[in-house]
DNA sequence: CTTGACTCTGGACCTTGATCAAAGGTCTAG
DNA sequence: CTAGACCTTTGATCAAGGTCCAGAGTCAAG
């Protein structure tokens, strides 16, 4: 059997992903995800699409993508019409602000392991690197 | 010349620090430092001793800890003798923390590095593996 | 038809980590 | 003495990313 639930209810669509419906109208409201379909009665009808693009949010989320990062993604693949190259050279420069983002937390990582490394992890107080790292009196007194 | 300013101001202290008076009063608030001496005024007082802390919560902060985990810290170094060895799985946590992130971080990198290189950058959408990884991506249907 | 689960709108509220404003008191140099 | 910098408090506001609620309408099962 496929999933082509061709509509589905808002809840439906929040079970699915595993996201509140709260979270999914606030999407909206955010310009994360489009306005769907209502029926007549006013429900929200969602179809495939909405939940692989849900996902997709909830993907970049959890990997530490900010919305307004998201929504940039997502500007990504409307980009269509300016073409291959636009959008080759937007990855890229997500390629970039990611390096650069784990360069940064490589650096912390590595200070910090130093620290642990040097701990014997009992002991006196004065005999630990990661309290005196952090107490650390650049200065006089 | 000396630096023991046996007492300062908060103006002096956030100079010498290098963070916002309102900032100190914040953390003050939070309990991340003591409530420190007042002249007759009622302007705060402090010593080298809350300089020292300051760092310290600073320096924490820079290595990802948030105020609360700095709380913790602080408990911690507070009951020093016994101290050492909590400071340092707290520590070891922080980093396996980070790690996992860049872990993450890296996964995504390279899975974003290899659409990149994959897509010619001219043509099509349609022959676009970035575009089709982003409408596409995860699932069924 | 009735019940219970579901959805609608909108707006209020939450957490973290600050930051700013208002209204006033204090301190220091000239 | 006075200007102007500095300090006090309480309370509001910000950005992010939601979360929750009230009151009302809708839907599916029995």
């Amino acid at each position: 059997m496929n999933t082509s639930h061709t509509s589905m209810t808002i809840g439906a669509v929040a079970r699915r992903v595993g996201v509140a419906i709260d979270t999914i109208r606030y999407y909206e409201r955010e310009g994360l995800l489009p306005e769907p379909l209502r029926r007549a009665s006013g429900y929200r009808s969602y179809d495939e699409g909405a939940v692989r693009q849900l996902r997709f949010i909830r993907r970049a989320k959890d990997l530490g993508f900010t919305l307004e990062e998201i929504r940039d993604l997502l500007a990504l693949s409307a980009d269509r019409q300016r073409g291959v190259k636009a959008v080759k050279k937007r990855a890229e420069e997500r390629l970039a602000a990611i390096d650069e983002r784990i360069a940064e937390l490589t650096r912390v990582r590595d200070g910090l392991e130093q620290l642990i490394e040097a701990c014997p992890g009992h002991g006196s107080p004065d005999q630990c690197p990661i309290l005196k790292a952090l107490t650390d009196q650049d200065d006089d007194a």
